[in-house]
This record gives C-alpha cells, sequence and structure tokens, in this order.
DNA sequence: TTGTAGGCGTTATCAG
DNA sequence: CTGATAACGCCTACAA
C-alpha cells in the first residue's frame, strides 16, 4: 500500500472510512450527500468513523467526478467600505448554507481588478463568480464566458447576465422627494457614478430628476456635484456649494459618506443642520443612525442572497435565460432633513 | 457520446488532442509536461492540434493523478503598499516561471487575516502558502500542518518553518550609524512593530541600540515613538519630538512613509532638512527618490524570489528540516540625511 | 437498504 | 520514441 501522494499526511479515503464502518465506500458517499436511503444505523456507524479518521473528502477527486469543483469566487471592492461589507456578509452566510465554498477576492485598486479577474478565469477551478459592483467589460466577459464561469452581477446590471441589481433612480428619488414635501426648492446633488473607480452621478441623477419634475421644479446645473464614495469627496463638494450666490436649502449626497463630509463643511461655515441645510445621505451605514442622518436603506443582505440563489440556479443550468432582480431601498427619516419625525427618548432623558 | 458535464462548454480532452494528432494520450501528455523523450517531428504535431482545439488540461484531473493542485497562495497584507507591491510583484514573476498558478489573498483588515487564512486551509485545493510579514499563530500553524499545506514565511520567521527574513535590525544599524557618523548624538527612532497590525518598535529598535552603542551613546527614551506604518502616524511623532525641550537633531524613520510625514512635520515647524534636522527613512520607496530622502533599501525581488523557491522546494518534499534564509537591506545616501553624497547633475541644471 | 463496478481526465509505468 | 493501461478518489448506476 503506498502513501497518499506528497500531500504532506497520507490521505484519508473514503475506502479508509468505509472500512473502518464496516460497509462499502458508495454508502458512505451517501451518507456525507445526505443522499437518500441509508438506514439510521448505518449513518450513524459512517458519521463515527468519518469523525474517528478525520476524513475530508478530496476536492479535487470530487471535482473530476462531479464536473464542478463546489468553489464560487466573489469579487468584491473596498472590502472597508459598509455597503460591500454587508453585501458581502450576505453572501457567506447563503453559501454557507449550501455545500459550495466561497473565496473571496478584495479589489482596492484599479489594476487589481483585473488581476483578480484574470487569476479567477484562467485558473479554472472556479465554477461560478459574483462580482459586486462591478460589471465585467468586454473582453473580461469573453473571458469568463470561455472558460465556462457562471457570472451572476451583485448591484450592477448587462443584458446577458443573471444579477440583482438595486433601484437607485428610484432611492435618490425617495429621498429628493423627500426634501420636496418639506418645501426645499433648491436642492444640492452630490453624485456618485455606478462604477466604483469612476466619478460621476450614476442613475441618482435620474431619480433627482424625476422628484423634481414632479413638483415642476428645474434642475440647476450648478447645484450638481459629482463626486467619489468618501468623506473628503463630500467635503470638497459641500465647500463649492457654499460659494455659490445662491446657495442651496437642501443637500442629497449619493452615500453616507459623503453625507458626513458634507454636514462637516456646514457646521464649519457656521451653519446648523437641518435649520440652514437639510442633509440626506444614501446606504444607512451605522454611523447614519447615531449622527441622525435621514438615508436610503439598502437591501443588502437581500442582495447578497439573491446574487447566490442566482448563481446556484445558473450552475444548476436549469434555466438558459439570465433572471435579472430589481430591488429598491426605503428612506429612513432621522434629524438631519428636518422632517416630521418622532423621537422616542426615555423621559428621563428630556431637559 | 456525452457532453463534458455541466462546466458549460463541452471539454476537449487529451484524447481529443491526441485523436487530433494522431498520436497517443500518453505522448500529449508528455508534450505538455515538457517531459522527456518526444521526437521534435511528434511534438510539433501534438502542438498544433493542441493549438487548434484550444485545448486546457483539466486542472481537476491533473491534480487528482499528480496529488498536488499546482496551486498557492500568496497572502499578502496592504496591497498599496510599496514594499508588499514589489515582494508580490516578485512572488508572482518567480511563480510565473515555475508550472505553478498563483491566488492572491490581500489582507487589508485585522479580520480579513483569519477569514483569508481560514479559507485557505480549509477549502484544500492549495498546495502551498505564502505569507508576507505575517506570522499565523498557533492554532492557525496547526490547521495549516493538519490540512497537508507548505506554509512559507516572507519578512517573518518561525523556527519550525521556512522563510526568507530581512534583517531588520542590521537595516537600523545601518541607518543610525550614518547619522552617527555624521556627528548626531540626539537621533529620535519613530518605529514601526513587525506585525504590520500593530503598533511599536520591532527589530528596528536593537539596530537603533547597537548602533548608539558603538559609540558610546545611551539611549534617551523621550525620543523613541512607536507608530504604525503611515505618513499620518510619522507627521504626528514628530510633532510630539519638537515640543521636546531638547530637540534631537536627527531622526531614523522606520518606514519611508512616516519620514515623508515627519518632514512634513519639520517644514511645517519652520525647520529645514537636513540643515536643523536629518531624515533617514526606511524602504526605498519610489518618492523617496523623489524627495532625495535617505533610506534603507530591501531586497524586496530577492525575497519573493526566495519565498517561491523555499516553497517549491518544500512542495517536492525533498528536504524535511525547514530552511531559512536571511537578507540584508543596504543604505542609499540621499540629501536628506545631509551625509557627503556626490549628486549627478547634468551641468546644464546648475543655477 | 446496501455493495460493486465503471469512469471522470490525467499521468506514470511498462511493453514494444 | 511511443502506445496501451492502470491507477488517483469519488460518485452513481445497477444489481442484489
Amino acid at each position: 500500500m503506498q502513501l497518499g501522494a506528497s500531500g504532506g499526511i497520507s490521505r484519508v479515503t473514503i475506502q479508509d472510512v468505509a472500512g473502518r464502518a464496516g460497509v462499502g465506500a458508495g454508502t458512505v458517499s451517501r451518507v456525507l450527500n445526505a443522499n437518500a436511503n441509508v438506514s439510521e444505523r448505518t449513518r450513524r456507524r459512517v458519521e463515527a468513523a468519518n469523525d474517528e479518521l478525520g476524513y475530508k473528502p478530496d476536492v479535487a477527486a470530487r471535482a473530476l467526478r462531479r464536473g464542478r469543483t463546489g468553489t464560487i469566487g466573489a469579487v468584491v471592492p473596498f472590502f472597508t467600505k459598509h455597503f460591500y461589507v454587508e453585501v458581502l456578509r450576505a453572501v457567506a452566510r447563503a453559501t454557507a448554507a449550501t455545500d459550495l465554498s466561497l473565496i473571496v477576492f478584495d479589489i482596492e485598486r484599479r489594476e487589481e481588478r483585473e488581476r483578480a479577474l484574470g487569476q479567477v478565469t484562467a485558473h479554472g477551478f472556479l465554477d461560478g463568480l459574483l462580482t459586486v459592483s462591478l460589471v465585467p467589460n468586454d473582453a473580461e466577459l469573453r473571458a469568463i464566458a470561455a472558460s465556462g464561469l457562471q457570472l451572476v452581477l451583485i448591484d450592477g446590471s448587462h443584458p446577458a447576465l443573471s444579477g440583482v441589481e438595486v433601484d437607485h433612480a428610484h432611492g435618490a428619488y425617495l429621498a429628493v422627494r423627500h426634501l420636496v414635501q418639506l418645501g426645499h426648492r433648491r436642492i444640492a446633488l452630490i453624485g456618485r457614478p455606478d462604477d466604483p473607480f469612476e466619478r460621476g452621478f450614476g442613475p441618482r441623477l435620474e431619480g433627482y430628476r424625476r422628484a423634481l419634475a414632479d413638483a415642476n421644479l428645474d434642475v440647476d446645473s450648478s447645484l450638481l456635484i459629482a463626486g467619489e464614495y468618501s468623506r473628503e469627496s463630500g467635503r470638497q463638494a459641500m465647500e463649492g456649494l457654499l460659494t455659490l450666490a445662491e446657495r442651496p436649502t437642501a443637500v442629497f449626497a449619493a452615500s453616507d459618506l459623503q453625507a458626513i463630509g458634507a454636514m462637516e463643511a456646514i457646521r464649519e461655515a457656521g451653519l446648523r443642520v437641518p435649520e440652514d441645510l437639510a442633509v440626506v445621505g444614501y446606504n444607512d451605514i451605522e454611523l447614519a443612525e447615531y449622527l441622525g442622518l435621514t438615508t436610503v436603506r439598502l437591501p443588502t443582505a437581500t442582495m447578497g442572497e439573491i446574487g447566490v440563489r442566482l448563481l446556484c440556479e445558473s450552475l444548476a443550468g436549469d434555466q438558459v435565460t439570465p433572471r435579472r432582480v430589481r430591488l429598491r431601498g426605503e428612506l429612513v427619516v432621522r434629524r438631519t432633513s428636518g422632517g416630521p419625525l418622532v423621537v422616542d427618548l426615555p423621559p428621563g432623558d428630556l431637559p
């Protein structure tokens, strides 16, 4: 009898477990895969043997036999930012509930994106891929398709691909309509594009326009500032807005981080939120509640779950046509917009 | 004939290539693995068939047969920082020269570290692992050993593991000795620990002590500031040092980023480098040359190469005892230390 | 309910 | 130098 190849520790195989449990290998396999008709007694014996030997099925053998590796990848930008963390957490949880393994690729810089996508597709040990807020370009798409990799987009969309997207236009619409209803007429937009590595407005501009149009208000382009997903960006944008001859009375920032930066700028200019300037953010990060920031809450958990579910469906190969799910966020009204709200303070805390 | 399992595209197998080339599968395999005795004519035929069919060996089948997956992982913190980028670049290059694939895990936060290490060891599709500036704890080490994964440390050391380490104490010694030789007697140390997720001094303090001891100088603990690897940290440390009653005349920062931050603080205080305060950094990042920063250059490329080589040796399983390689950096004298140096300026550029 | 055999795609061995 | 052939470890028919 030979030692299991180099892998280090001589491998425990399904045969060993079968021998130990006094059953055939097929039975062990059935137990492992919760597969069906195994008597309770046998199952227990097998499980015991399994534990005693510390058996772990060989991924390679399994992959060869099944034609699938049982491993998926998730490509996520900016691991540190709330939205991505939340989505990824949901993805991890949902994946854990399946028999798939997840490998996470964190993309903090543009260059890494290419590298990660390349290495993921070239290697050939992934069945499927989830990308968050990243839509691969045509070349990447071709490579992915050629390698037989199933791709599902989370917070992004492409006509030929399955994906979960968020109706950011609708979220922006809710936010801006809220401000309009509070009587604001000059509402600034501090934008954020779709692609996390860009600058620009993205679909939030559309919601902004729609909310204004509903109220028969014109869009004043001097109130539109494109930025990126950061506090500093929000601060700068706000500083610019404050120099305007005719200042806005409210601002919708396309991310909470930007909203927080904007509020800093507002306070430094000696103005008050919401009395002088109402502020609404987007994402509902943890700090938002603490700061009383009115914002739009996104269904991050649902997005992650559905993303995994769609990928599982793609892997099962049942359906051919891509499925695209569209989700909506909800407005969370707090102090910074100056809207009507009920604050539940314990009576003792009142001054 | 059945379609290759779900993988998507029906798989081209080695048999197909063999058929197309009119040879046996074994021969194709030999060609693919540059294995030896194949006639030039046959080799060409096989390669042609290979190209025409776009054949890619199945990783799973190969892994099963060989007992090794041919994939290694590299766990690297702070992908954006010069030192890690350089080491990783070398690792990638060295890996490309072998028949191994590399999967990179970027660790930007403490929590990710655990996750990455866990997923990497649990999954079982990696033959080996390289960690940069990260020494796994005992529990992690056990898990790694148990999974038969070969581990090699880059810029870190452990008695039981192979690894390449840098003699940071020696690098610090060179830097501080340089300052001592220039006549400085009050030399501050802005420290940096070994573990990128800590705060502290690390081995650089030892080199600092040694250089001072050589010159019979005492260590003044008020000149020792612990910090982390960032510009801001260096700035703060320097601001503190500048408030001292008896100011230092020179400072050795344990990273260039910290040195740059320190220089900013010095200039903001209205002082000049190197006239009022000499500065030496560590790492030789690109900016260092631009700023004329005297610093210690580390053999990043060599570290990456050797790391990969050590891992390959471990995988080959030839040697049992861990091999540990110790490397040294070199001092690069530029303007900020005020040392004697020759600047090669084109004559025309002189004022 | 359970054991057995065949084969997934590759590579190593053994004849020729 | 090259072609068959037998594993690698697992899963899934098929047979019992």
